[in-house]
DNA sequence: TGACACGGTATACAGCGTATATCTATGGTC
DNA sequence: GACCATAGATATACGCTGTATACCGTGTCA
């Protein structure tokens, strides 16, 4: 039933389905589901737990660091096959188990490395969405019309009120093309990890600050 | 009207009125609320605004990376003085004229510190989410059990499926009180803003990968 | 044989967003 | 002053949601 409910919210909804859609799809009254799960929350739990347990297993060779990287680029590949899976998690209440696990995992290989639980701690709270594999794009870069007058047009109204988003935009490379997504999330998960590795290595303690 | 909404949702609300809450606060009809607002989506990107907008002005004293601090820690204050502010944000489509202003604002910025639309680019998408001063702490920590001897049972029980989640737990500084968040974001963007400095100096560019 | 739990059903309620049609009061124009 | 368009409120209704409650058939076990 829970594949069931991962397969349908798969095909194309950006959500999970209502009671009736699954139980209309398994043949069967939305009150007979209720005898599976909880409520409609917990089929949610259910499909994100799914999802999450369904995270490959990565080697931990060549220390921490990479071993990290790679744990975090096998959860995003799981979970972005999934496009219901980001705002799905997001909206959970609490860690299910297959969530914990993947957070032990994680913070085993920092252990190993020699960080302090002080900066682990500190480390977790920054890579916190990251460590799933999705950062959510709060607000997309606006869509430009498609004609190249229109373009230039709009261009135009939006570079006296946004200079410096204007000036990106036309001057950055691939920038007028679509974002690289995966190499945007991999820029800023270095970002993170790089700081992580400098404080560690600096002998960092939030006791000291900075 | 939108500011009615604004003041129900803060009143300990977690989400936006529905039309027929609103409207019977305003003593009115909910299809009255149809003449003011498109629909339900309009009116929560109404409220978003209403709150962007009041971001309030920050110096730009002191270099492009204070500044940006500066500013994205008054983002942070707003928006986390209402509650609901952070689900809607991250549930709207497009970004509002306040969001373009408020991006066009730290862009600005960072090209005065002279680094390159390539780098600027990647740096808005690292800082995404965070650059509106928040980071959704996607599975917050369990909860432990109120009493001392219920607390040590569950703490064991955890500590041999998760090992590495308790070892930090039990041995991190201030992590067995509440954390505090405000540290947490500060540390994990400076991590961030780190790493940008360290990107700009040492002539960054997307081409050369690293 | 009876008890009981399990899984499915039928019905109903309260809430949601909103399409449609209608009424009313206001302000501008001839 | 008469007319009319328009803005804003209304009333009603539709289809959707989650789910409380009550009921029923089937299998297992004492």
């Amino acid at each position: 039933m829970l594949a069931r409910a991962v397969e349908l919210a798969d095909e194309g909804g950006l959500e999970p389905p209502s009671m009736r859609r699954l139980a209309e799809s398994l043949g069967v009254t939305p009150m007979a589901l209720y005898h599976h799960v909880a409520d409609h929350e917990a089929l949610v739990d259910g499909m994100v737990e799914t999802v999450l347990e369904a995270i490959a297993d990565t080697s931990t060779e060549g220390g921490w660091r990479p071993a990290v990287r790679r744990r975090i680029l096998a959860a995003r590949a799981e979970i972005l096959a999934h496009p219901w899976a980001t705002r799905a998690i997001e909206t959970r209440h609490a860690a299910s188990a297959p969530a914990l696990a993947h957070m032990d995992w994680i913070m085993r290989r920092l252990f190993e490395g020699g960080l302090s639980a002080d900066l682990v701690h500190h480390a977790m709270h920054a890579l916190s969405t990251r460590m799933w594999g999705f950062t959510r794009e709060v607000f997309p870069t606006p869509t430009m019309p498609e004609g190249a007058e229109e373009r230039a047009a709009a261009l135009a109204g939006f570079a006296s009120r946004y200079p410096s988003i204007v000036r990106m935009a036309t001057t950055a490379p691939h920038a007028s093309a679509e974002c690289d997504s995966d190499a945007e999330f991999a820029f800023a998960l270095d970002l993170l990890l790089d700081g992580i590795e400098r404080r560690h290595e600096g002998g960092w303690s939030s006791e000291l600050r900075s």
